[in-house]
DNA sequence: TATTGTGAACCTGTTCACAGCA
DNA sequence: TGCTGTGAACAGGTTCACAATA
């Protein structure tokens, strides 16, 4: 393995990454009720995991809990918060405020964990007259002045599917290195930008599948 | 316990079984464009993987393709939907119709996809006067009714999270065996009940701690 | 003693490279 | 010949089980 190692720097495999925040709001939650301690096994259920693998997901962060105790809430939630890297807020914008753009900058849980959004930018100017949860949506065309002002690094896309591919090219162009998209379909971005995707009705047919095939578990279909 | 499986019932390994909507989907965009016949590299680029997963997904279906030619657009598409159990569609009921419920009411999305809305329900009186997206909300109490009447498996939870418990509970109790959930936290259910999750604010994480890295990239060097 | 942290075993998913077939 | 379908090698992720230790 690489000989140095700086101390904050170890590279944690994707899937413990993909945890941490849910490790985060869980510990969040135990702090809210008065926990001031908890053992791995206590975190574990609140997160939703099993104990092994949340130890063996804090360990790739580092030596956080105490032998024969277990772990100091507020101890580890800072520590976690500071691997992911929400200490302090991110500066994010939104573009495309139809319902979904809508609710993503009403929904309270961006501010409350990491990130301030500063932009709301829509390409219909009837839109661009709207305030939107308080800030009035702007044109896209502003797009490159917000990330520079604001330095912002990571962008939503909440636009229709035929849009998003634009709009993504035009984030990166103006400086975003982060996207997540709830566009359907598939983005193309030059190496060095992330692109996270939600997409609701790939989650419903996965449940679909699985629902079949409750539906004929004792049954043969032979067609 | 499987000691019988019927030509179409291989088990299909859950990775594979994510990304077959999205293969779905980037057929039907090719359809769409007239495309009658593609290679595994074609649709492999479309639907944004490479092509030996492609071809590896897919031959835990059957053998759909044509050696030396590609696949059928049309028929390769009819598959997979009949694989995730997309052919007719899935009736949906979504509780919690506040501005994310608005917007997955008012998602064409779904109805195209395989999926009807067929109920929104609030516990909020003032809203039950509502008519979103063309169906009247409804209480939360109807769910019972609802379920039976229209042979619901599928929910989606898009309350606060407070809420999203004792949703699920009764979801759960009314016969519902899948649910997608948009409150953030971990739901317990009973075994045989899916759960599957999507919380924006832990995308957003995910996001941000890859963006703390690439802006930390040129302070530590190896090899 | 009670619980963490972790090597080792195991399992799942991905990629390679080519045999098999139209 | 060209492209699919797939065994085999590889990589990544999970679980086990126990040594380390407050």
């Amino acid at each position: 393995m690489s000989a140095r190692t700086p101390e904050s720097a170890r590279d944690i495999p994707e899937a413990t990454v993909a945890r941490l925040p849910v490790y985060l709001r869980a510990l969040i939650t135990l702090a809210d009720e008065g926990t001031a301690t908890c053992s791995s096994e206590e975190l574990a259920t609140a997160a939703g995991v099993n104990s092994a693998k949340l130890r063996k997901d804090l360990s790739y962060l580092g030596s956080y809990g105490t032998r024969g105790v277990g772990y100091d809430v507020e101890y580890l939630r800072y520590q976690i918060a500071r691997e992911i890297g929400v200490t302090q807020d991110w500066p994010v914008v939104i573009v495309g405020i139809g319902n979904l753009g809508h609710a993503l900058a009403n929904y309270s849980g961006f501010r409350s964990r990491g990130f301030r959004v500063v932009a709301l930018l829509d390409a219909d100017p009837v839109r661009q007259a709207e305030v939107v949860a308080g800030i009035d949506v702007r044109s896209f065309d502003d797009l490159d002045r917000i990330v520079v002002e604001h330095g912002v690094s990571i962008g939503v896309i909440a636009t229709p599917a035929v849009a998003a591919q634009d709009v993504a090219d035009r984030m990166v162009a103006a400086g975003i290195t982060s996207i997540l998209n709830f566009a359907p379909g598939v983005l193309t971005v030059p190496e060095g930008v992330d692109v996270r995707k939600v997409d609701l009705s790939i989650e419903l047919q996965i449940l679909a599948y699985h629902e079949q095939r409750k539906a004929t578990a004792g049954t043969e279909d032979a067609s």
